[in-house]
DNA sequence: GGCGGAATCACCCGAAAGGATGACGACGGG
DNA sequence: CCCGTCGTCATCCTTTCGGGTGATTCCGCC
């Protein structure tokens, strides 16, 4: 709405300073160069004034809400570097994870039980855990399980 | 540079179109008004278009992304009900869930091991576990624990 | 060719966990 | 008042974990 008389107003003065410019004798007064020179810079000025204002709105700031998504676990290559957790312990950390018992592992990977309780030793070495649970928390938290 | 360019060019062709619309006998062949009122609009649309493009990098949109809180953790009460889980116990779990040994549990609560024992083992059944860390699996499924 | 990391396996030992069973007191609803 | 649930504790036994140590094999790298 304010919009509208804004622009209507714009028009007028437009208008008014079109009859004023355009008057009989002024036109006669003057050579043509002069005069068209006149308008052209007169009327540039004032399109270059209206394109302002109508781009004036454009300055508006867009601002967009990116929500992070829920859960697409994201593994953490970085830390399972920095905390020199090979990719077996890894695996296996997963199988941990998962609720498995270590001959459970050992058959699930086709190793001794005993190999898997060295891999799970230092697993918690690693991850300065002192249990199963504690392990599987510290891992998921580091994001190194889901 | 490029923009440099672009707006010589523009003048250019400005001075153009001021020189082949002034010709004399163009002037002369058409009112006053006619031609004023001709070089008006031309002129207004040519300020239009350079305000546009003055102003086109003004429309600037930043993007500010929102973080959306990950998981507010609800607990499930109705579950707990549906599995016959009592306070007592549903507490022992989310020590069990901290990774904490049942001696240290039953030193928190001042009960001794044993207690603590009879209760993991009744949650154990009800959550259909066999092992700690799959118990804290399913009661985290089943939105038990955080 | 030696060296180090990774993976594998073994043995021992103590601690922790898990299963089964029984028991006892408190408390509340029928 | 009796019965069921809950919380507590115990005892016995088996399984699983976790720590420690040592050894072997393979592979890549200097």
């Amino acid at each position: 709405m304010r919009r509208l008389l804004l622009y209507g107003g714009l028009g007028g003065v437009l208008l008014a300073l079109l009859q004023l410019v355009e008057y009989q004798h002024f036109v006669r007064a003057y050579p043509g160069e002069v005069y068209g020179g006149l308008l052209a810079v007169l009327f540039t000025a004032v399109g270059i004034a209206l394109g302002l204002r109508w781009t004036r709105p454009r300055e508006v700031v867009r601002v967009r809400e990116v929500p992070v998504p829920a859960e697409p676990f994201a593994l953490d290559r970085e830390a399972l570097r920095r905390l020199a957790i090979t990719p077996r312990e890894h695996e296996i950390l997963g199988l941990i994870a998962e609720g498995l018992s270590n001959r459970e592992i050992g058959q699930r990977l086709f190793v001794s039980e005993n190999t898997v309780k060295t891999h799970a030793s230092r697993l918690f070495a690693k991850l300065g855990a002192r249990r199963r649970v504690e392990a599987v928390r510290r891992a998921r938290e580091l994001r190194l399980v889901p």
